[in-house]
DNA sequence: TCCTTATTGATAATAATTATCATTATCAGT
DNA sequence: ACTGATAATGATAATTATTATCAATAAGGA
């Protein structure tokens, strides 16, 4: 069986962490193997909880730990939505948007290709802002659910 | 003096509650001027610190509630960040969004005429979602902090 | 103005996150 | 593989944010 993508991510982690001098211990392993295995976007209190199904389990105080050390090193990031904002995702490289399943939760990421770039530009004008980031996340239904 | 924007929105919510069967009380006024009168989204938290600085204020307990009652009847909605997520705003009519300083936190609401149709499309295509909305918001640096 | 009762304020309870510190375990150096 | 320095953990206390409780108050119709 070939490496799955979430074994290269894991593995692309904890590669980032010896090279920053961190440790890469038992409870820093479960908390990213949760996170990397999950097709939904993850809160503390659901990784913990997740986590309490091993035999042996991190503390709740080192899921945040954990969790604040992958987002100084830019390894997970925030997923916002209507009804709750704490949602954990692995970063992916370059920009991109999300896409939620209102119902499961299931995200998608999407390689941001489009190109609102005009839109930007009249909004500059308009604004007098200069806009230097935007997000852009879809909302719907996976095709699981929609079945 | 004519009236202000912020002043018919005032009395617009007040409509509103007074429709809805609800009381226009001291608390509530309060709290409704100093989300109609800010130029940033506001916290809970902070909108009941701005409420200390008047001689009659209302309490913690009344703030959210307050805000409870304004989401139930679609007045306010949240503004998310990357920094913080309980950002509140007046609902705007109609589809939108916003645009945001990063150094001041000042918002201006964008109404929305974007045409990210083709892209939606793509997007179901590849995924076999169902979009049924979306969030686009820019973050920046406004006018006034570009100086 | 009076009366009904929706709403408030004070505070207790709950929930989420952060801080503290003695103990444990990673991993570089042998 | 063994050892030692110390980064990191677990348990728990402290802090912060939000919600629930309930007697007292005040909005607004009659
Ligand atoms: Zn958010
Ligand atoms: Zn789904
Ligand atoms: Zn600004
Ligand atoms: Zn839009």
């Amino acid at each position: 069986m070939e490496p799955s993508a979430k074994d290269h991510i894991l593995s692309s982690w904890q590669d980032t962490l010896h090279s920053h001098g961190f440790r890469v211990t038992r409870p820093r392993q479960q908390v990213m193997e949760i996170i990397t295995s999950s097709t939904t976007a993850l809160t503390p209190q659901e990784i913990y909880h997740k986590s309490l199904e091993g035999e042996r389990f991190p503390g709740i105080a080192s899921v945040y730990r954990t969790l604040e050390l992958l987002d100084k090193l830019g390894l997970i990031q925030q997923i916002h939505q209507p009804g709750g904002c704490h949602g954990i995702w692995p970063t992916v490289e370059g920009h991109n948007h999300c896409l939620i399943c209102r119902n499961c939760g299931q995200m998608k990421i999407i390689e941001g290709n489009e190109d609102i770039t005009g839109y930007i530009a009249r909004i500059e004008n308009q604004t007098g802002y200069r806009v230097d980031d935007h997000w852009l996340q879809f909302f719907g239904t996976c095709s699981g659910c929609l079945d």
